[in-house]
DNA sequence: CTCCTTTATAAGTTCACACTTATATTAATC
DNA sequence: GATTAATATAAGTGTGAACTTATAAAGGAG
């Protein structure tokens, strides 16, 4: 895999990019704007994570006069997907489970018992044999 | 999103262990075993690294004696796919492009006209119309 | 109980990366 | 051609995160 795709959806600010450029194009004073509003961060901050956005095949540009109009790459998407979807097949998990209903009741119903299963304990030491509180 | 989602699989040495796990549940030592000898990384460090899967949801973890075994936990995953799988509906595209081959196909058809596009560019200045070189 | 094994945490260091300000580059307008 | 608008790059700074070594905690074996 190369990594680049992962490594761009690790940053909030890319991918609240990703989610704003799902709703359409837009140029790159646009995204800036309102990553300015929601972020508080500078022009320039924008351009260099459009270009990790690029670089990663996550967003297309094309150019038009002085602007330069951004739009969802599906293409480093589907990369993602691919790896994703390796885990679903080893585990005989149906394609289906991409469908967001699907998925979000059988997580909601693991996390409902997930008493027995550990995840972020409180403030405790928690050695080898974590017999959790 | 729970970001915590994409920033764990942000990293390569955790995409490892997860690619490891895709395999079979394994203890934490043999992980720590097979990360030493393909990243030269210590213990503590994989430990850290599992830390961080758990805390995503991207692993389970049991107990077994002295030693903690863990697994894939298709939730995280599942949780990745449906953000994913949200811009995959935005632009009409059929759940087939989760299969690798189409969407391999493609991906490098796309990059074989690639001229047009930007994509890390040489070592040049290029400035916002840019008309590459 | 003592010792070994297994795994997690503590504490500290180092480096990448996200941000900043300043500036370069190009297109459009006057 | 000068000016303005839009966007990218340059250079520098600070913080987080990934690593290190050292150690704690717990189970199993003697």
């Amino acid at each position: 895999m190369s990594g680049e795709v992962f490594d761009a959806l690790g940053d909030p600010v890319r991918r609240r990019v990703l989610e704003l450029l799902g709703e359409g194009e837009r140029p790159a004073g646009a995204i800036a704007a309102a990553l300015r509003d929601r972020f508080g961060i500078s022009q320039p901050a924008v351009s260099q994570h459009l270009r990790v956005l690029r670089e990663a095949g996550l967003v297309t540009v094309r150019t038009e006069g002085t602007r330069r109009i951004y739009g969802v790459d599906t293409d480093g998407l589907a990369l993602a997907q691919e790896w994703l979807a390796r885990f679903a097949d080893a585990f005989a998990q149906p394609l289906d489970a991409l469908e967001t209903e699907l998925a979000r009741g059988r997580r909601e119903r693991r996390l409902a018992d997930a008493a027995d299963r550990e995840r972020r304990p409180p403030v405790q030491r928690r050695p080898p044999g974590a017999a959790a509180g």
